[in-house]
DNA sequence: CTGAGCATTGTCCTTTAGGACAATAGCCAC
DNA sequence: GTGGCTATTGTCCTAAAGGACAATGCTCAG
């Protein structure tokens, strides 16, 4: 049992045999293992792990499996194994929150890769589901905003250290002026940094800021 | 000019200024930059190239940019670098044959990540476009979800029926205008309405009244 | 050293927001 | 039916916000 020493288990696998592929532990062989009935909220394993590893049950209904993994460990990114894959059920899967689907029995350097996205904040999709998502909806655009994937460090990863604090302190309610006083420079440079911001992250206002920077929105 | 050796540069940077971001640089050492019309099909510079940037100039239409370029290069994938990122742009990029759209302001370590999944064969896709493509994809679900979730935020329920809906507009983003379009009345009752919530609510701007019906603060 | 990115500030200008004051009209309860 | 609450809209005005255009100084890497 490669669970027997806790440091540093930034992964977790979650399976309802308890069990884990040999490539799973080649990948990373310092993972943790667990059952979806043995995981308890706060509990030691969890505070460690920076991903959670979801060996989907084919007998239980995928979104299931996952929102009841998740009232669990709570908003550590999740990647799905499945043993048969499907597309329909990969798209239930991202809407629940997912953040990367992939084949269980995926090789090590593939499982490395996407651990390495999913960790910077990305998403991991198989080719052939993406070719189905353009394809769906090259043409149709939903304004629809669903409340989901709250990765707030992704999006300020991109600002530079200065403009991070902008960004939290707008985020906050703070207005230009009462920034300005608190970092001790001029309104006009807090809205120097603020068009900034609002460029780099696609924002078009303080308020899609603060949506983006909370994690209501994605950049 | 890091192009001076044309040895082993997998990646070539087009931009309309001919010029990069240290950002590129620091990611790729050995990048070859280029200007769009310095491009010739079959020259050298292509030989090497195994990905190719494309930092879109804002003053041209996007897809233009990439179709000509397209013309030059043939069939080498190409990557979108966006100044202000822009998701229906993405989108339309994505169907014109780009392999990856991402903020030209990115790190290096994520362009190198980047890289590694183009050159796999793989699709790179910001999270915020990846959520609008879930969102259209899985729109009826959304509306089912949203339907289902009457867990009212209590200090909505202070406000009339009519103040809801303005209240939960204003934070989800919409402005004043487009908030009066959507109800079909003018913006200054949408304004009157919104004087009202924040009175109620003890909110001064409508940031902090997004605050509070999106749960960072309390009324 | 030198160029690039970053932080800072300026002026000028346009658009939004939000408040003050005021009015009309529908609906419901006492 | 009449008062109270709500919805609606108007004009006038002030204050923020945000963009355009531009400049200076600092720092770090090649």
């Amino acid at each position: 049992m490669p669970s027997r020493a806790p440091v540093s288990s930034k992964h977790l696998f979650v399976s309802s045999s308890g069990g884990a592929l040999s490539r799973w532990v080649q990948a990373f062989p310092k993972a943790t293992l667990a059952r979806p009935k043995d995981l308890r909220k706060r509990s030691v394993l969890l505070e460690q792990a920076e991903i959670v590893w979801l060996h989907l049950d084919p007998a239980l209904p995928s979104v299931t499996q996952l929102t009841e993994l998740r009232k669990k460990i709570g908003t550590i990114p999740v990647v799905i194994l499945a043993s048969s894959p499907d597309n329909d059920d990969a798209l239930d899967l991202f809407s629940s929150g997912a953040r990367g689907y992939c084949n269980a029995h995926a090789t090590a350097a593939n499982l490395k890769q996407i651990a390495s996205v999913v960790l910077g904040g990305g998403l991991w999709i198989g080719e052939a589901l993406m070719q189905r998502l353009l394809v769906a909806t090259t043409g149709a655009l939903a304004q629809v905003t669903v409340g989901a994937a709250p990765s707030l460090n992704s999006a300020l990863r991109t600002l530079t250290a200065r403009e991070q604090e902008v960004a939290k302190a707008v985020a906050s309610g703070s207005n230009n002026k009462e920034i300005a006083r608190a970092l001790g420079i001029t309104e006009r440079t807090i809205k120097a940094h603020a068009s900034a911001i609002f460029q780099k992250l696609g924002a078009r206002d303080r308020l899609h800021l603060a949506l983006i920077v909370n994690g209501h929105r994605t950049a």
